[in-house]
DNA sequence: AAGCCGGGGCG
DNA sequence: CGCCCAGGCTT
């Protein structure tokens, strides 16, 4: 393709985006800190979805400093809901790291910005081109899709092969004099008009050099190589009253939820028989056995995650003594809603 | 290169 | 129920 066709393509997908753009609140501005709290959210995520989290982050958290100096929970609180959970850990050890290592100033050099925790490769080319106007290509979801379907490229996205053609297809598609404004379109043109699933190629203002449309397969791309395996597991949890106290622990390790919180837990391999529900199996995990205790099976729930499915089932179970063991928190049952936990805690607590 | 990490919306 | 989404990190 020469550098002409390229930019045709360019500057109808500028067009388009003149007319069809979204009002959205980190389109008014090109402060970095704004495009990176923006960017980072809307990470497989949709706007409709994280539109509402950006706003509450911005309050919360005006600027680097204020990230920065925020307490873990505070900002996994905020985030709570949104999953990758990791995104919020690694946003804060960005922002501290941009008070310790760039002088508390955004840095500027895709590098530099790439360099900075939780931010790949796509987001550094969608901060720089936004904040800065740099001539970097962001390649993300839906730029695989709209250039796939446009060159019927059937080279698999999910593949190092694939990253690799597309990135250096998007990168010599840009308009180098105005790629900020490039990049924003062609990733609305994929939100809005070349979506996932039955787009209206019919009103399609580039459906006329679209070679997937002229083979009428635009369903076809993009290709994808591997579906994940998913995992079933199954999360007993007991809520533990004592009086007006309930008990939280903090999830650590390598695994889902990382320093969310959640009821006193207890992972089998099967779903928990009720002839196993008091003994070493059960609930002799967290008390004397033998001990006599009134236990309630309260609801089950399943929650889907992208790569696991979770079977939980939760239990009331009340003790006249504290439990010793100080990996539990005893909180007031009032005061749960201030601790960061996944939707699946969430639709527990939520419903008490 | 492959696996892991959430949650919601859609047909 | 399966698929997809303004991806990045770890192994």
């Amino acid at each position: 393709m020469s550098k002409k066709e390229n930019l045709r393509l360019s500057s109808i997908l500028i067009r388009w985006y003149e007319e069809n753009k979204r009002d959205l609140p980190w389109r008014d501005t090109v402060d970095p800190y704004i495009i990176w709290i923006s960017e980072v959210i809307l990470q497989q995520t949709r706007v409709d979805q994280g539109l509402s989290y950006f706003n509450r982050f911005i309050q919360r958290f005006p600027a680097v400093r204020d990230l920065a100096e925020a307490g873990e929970d505070d900002v996994l609180k905020l985030w709570q809901g949104l999953g990758y959970y990791s995104r919020a850990r690694n946003l804060q050890a960005a922002a501290r790291m941009i008070m310790d290592e760039f002088n508390g100033i955004f840095p500027a050099g895709y590098k530099d910005v790439l360099s900075l925790k939780g931010v790949g490769e796509y987001t550094a080319a969608a901060i720089v081109s936004f904040s800065y106007d740099q001539p970097y290509a962001v390649v993300d979801g839906n730029v695989y899709r709209v250039l796939s379907r446009i060159f019927a490229i059937d080279t698999p996205v999910d593949t190092s092969k694939g990253k690799k053609l597309f990135s250096e297809l998007a990168q010599s598609l840009l308009d180098d004099a105005r790629p900020g404004l490039h990049n924003q379109a062609i990733m609305e043109f994929g939100a809005l008009q070349c979506v996932p699933v039955s787009p209206d190629c019919g009103n399609c203002s580039a459906s006329f050099m679209c070679m997937a449309y002229a083979g009428r397969n635009v369903g076809a791309y993009p290709v994808k190589e591997g579906k994940q395996k998913i995992r079933d597991r199954y999360f007993n949890y007991f809520d533990i009253r004592y009086g007006e106290y309930m008990y939280l622990h903090k999830r650590t390790g390598r695994d889902i939820w990382q320093n969310l919180y959640e009821l006193p837990l207890l992972e089998t391999e099967k779903e928990l028989s009720h002839d196993d529900l008091g003994g070493n199996k059960g609930l002799g995990n967290f008390f004397e056995k033998d001990k006599s205790l009134f236990i309630k099976h309260v609801r089950n729930i399943k929650h889907v995650l992208s790569h696991q499915v979770i079977y939980a089932s939760f239990f009331q179970v009340e003790i006249n003594e504290a439990l010793t063991d100080d990996k539990y928190l005893r909180i007031r049952v009032e005061d749960a809603g201030q601790y960061p936990v996944s939707r699946l805690v969430h639709k527990y607590l939520d419903e008490l």
